[in-house]
DNA sequence: ATGTGC
């Protein structure tokens, strides 16, 4: 018996598409008519391609008929040829691959106007420390997998004596208040007001992440997140809350949604892919049309995991500030992995800012430095150029990989021990060498924030250092 | 970023 195969080359000739229906129908000629020359098979083929419903429901080319009938996959959507506006600022700090990536950003169908902030580096789909306004659109990898990654800065009204003289109790209530580590729970849950909410009732997805949500609640994950004990330095006599300037002890923390906004950041990406399909470079840059169910589903989905992720900041504080027994005298806490409405020239925008800090006018934020170096409360100054953003730290000098084989620990032990820094957890990928210098990343931003005070790090919780390399 | 796969 003679077996004929057929080419792949005459599939598309006589107008196969490049689907799975390929191989079926290479499979089936040569299963079962392999007897037949090549011309009778093409032409049997192509009777079947001309006509499927034809062959619906034959026993043996049914197989081929209805893998035809399967709707096509939408056409890839193209990206513009002319970019919209966008910004740059700190542009000679800012690596290639982030620039590279903003620029296709800015040729979505959807794009309104683009900036690029002076921490920016590569991620997926838009950079990070990338802005991107759309119009009535919203791009999951526009946001990041950490949906709501936020700040929240306490200042108090302790003694800063007792944080410079004797850390202690502040170590001591960091490890008992604070819980870090991918997948970490606790054990006991804390009723929240963002736990009764309907979204978790009324969208089937965000229902099935109820129960990690609960469990999650105010603990920080892993990766760059942090939980410190330091000293506020507000310098701005006319500050927001009639503060003296001059020094506090001050709580400051940086984390986000956990699994829950993992998950979901995860699902609306995958489901923008398969309804909006761009080429390859830019794929990871689809979006979902507000207009649309999905695209209504993933807005309120976003922002559940915003106030989720407020509330885990909020709830760590509590606790913390309660065991110290302190009183809250300011606070400044701002997202910096979100999407909002805003106005731009006069029209509503979606604006998405992944790692970006609001900086409309008068919006206060605060931009962390390093575990040695300082952060920053600042006030916005509406700059349209940059969409009202700004920086949302150094960012990034090194890759997660690059700092583990380049920065040794007796490097990272020198470092604390000259900035009076005492580290609990943490690794090697997250040592200050990592980063850019913070002073040159507020240098390059002062027309988009002025700054009011400034915060040192003295106790810094993180999780411990990476899983082992592979 | 997340606890598990182009």
């Amino acid at each position: 018996m003679s077996s004929l195969k057929i080419n792949g080359k005459k599939l598309l000739e006589i107008g196969y598409p490049q689907s799975p229906v390929f191989r079926i129908a290479m499979d089936v000629i040569e299963k079962h008519y392999g007897h037949y020359t090549e011309e009778e098979a093409i032409a049997l083929l192509t009777k079947v391609l001309a006509d499927p419903a034809a062959y619906a429901d034959d026993a043996i080319l049914g197989e081929i008929a209805q893998e035809l009938l399967v709707p096509a996959a939408p056409a890839v959507i193209a990206l513009r040829e002319t970019p919209v506006p966008y910004s740059v600022y700190g542009e000679s700090y800012i690596e290639e691959g982030a620039v590279k990536q903003l620029n296709n950003a800015v040729r979505l169908p959807v794009a309104v106007a683009g900036s690029l902030m002076p921490d920016a580096h590569q991620g997926y789909g838009l950079p990070i420390g990338g802005v991107l306004a759309a119009d009535n659109a919203v791009i999951p990898y526009g946001v990041g997998v950490d949906i709501g990654c936020r700040m929240c800065l306490s200042v108090l009204d302790l003694p800063v004596q007792t944080l410079l003289m004797n850390e202690t109790s502040y170590t001591k209530q960091l490890m008992t208040f604070t819980k870090f580590g991918a997948g970490a729970e606790w054990k006991k849950r804390e009723a929240d007001p963002v736990l009764e909410r309907s979204e978790f009732k009324e969208i089937k997805f965000v229902r099935n992440l109820f129960d990690k949500a609960a469990g999650q609640l105010g603990t920080s994950g892993s990766g760059n997140h942090f939980v410190e004990w330091g000293i506020a330095t507000i310098t701005d006599p006319q500050n927001e809350w009639q503060l003296a300037p001059g020094e506090y002890v001050a709580l400051l923390s940086h984390s986000g949604s956990r699994g829950m906004g993992a998950q979901i950041a995860g699902h609306y990406t995958q489901l923008a892919k398969e309804i909006c399909p761009l080429p390859e470079h830019a794929k990871h840059l689809a979006y979902l049309d507000l207009d649309t169910e999905e695209g209504q589903e993933y807005w309120l989905a976003m922002n559940l995991a915003g106030d989720y992720a407020s509330a885990c900041h909020h709830l760590i504080h509590k606790r913390l500030i309660n065991a110290m027994g302190a009183t809250l005298l300011a606070r400044v806490e701002n997202h910096h992995n979100f999407a909002w409405k805003e106005m731009y020239q006069g029209k509503e925008v979606i604006v998405h800012r992944k790692g970006a800090t609001p900086a409309g006018k008068g919006v206060l934020g605060i931009i962390p430095g390093s575990m040695t170096a300082p952060g920053f409360i600042v006030r916005g100054k509406g700059e349209e150029g940059s969409l009202q953003s700004a920086s949302h730290g150094a960012g990034r000098l090194m890759s997660r990989t690059k700092a583990k084989s380049s920065i040794t620990n007796e490097v990272l032990k020198q470092q604390l021990l000259e900035h009076g820094v005492t580290l609990i957890g943490g690794g090697l990928d997250e040592a200050p060498g990592a980063y850019k210098n913070i002073d040159t990343v507020m240098a390059a931003q002062t027309a988009l924030v002025e700054v009011i005070g400034q915060f040192v790090p003295k106790v810094v919780r993180m999780a411990d250092g990476g899983p082992p390399e592979d």
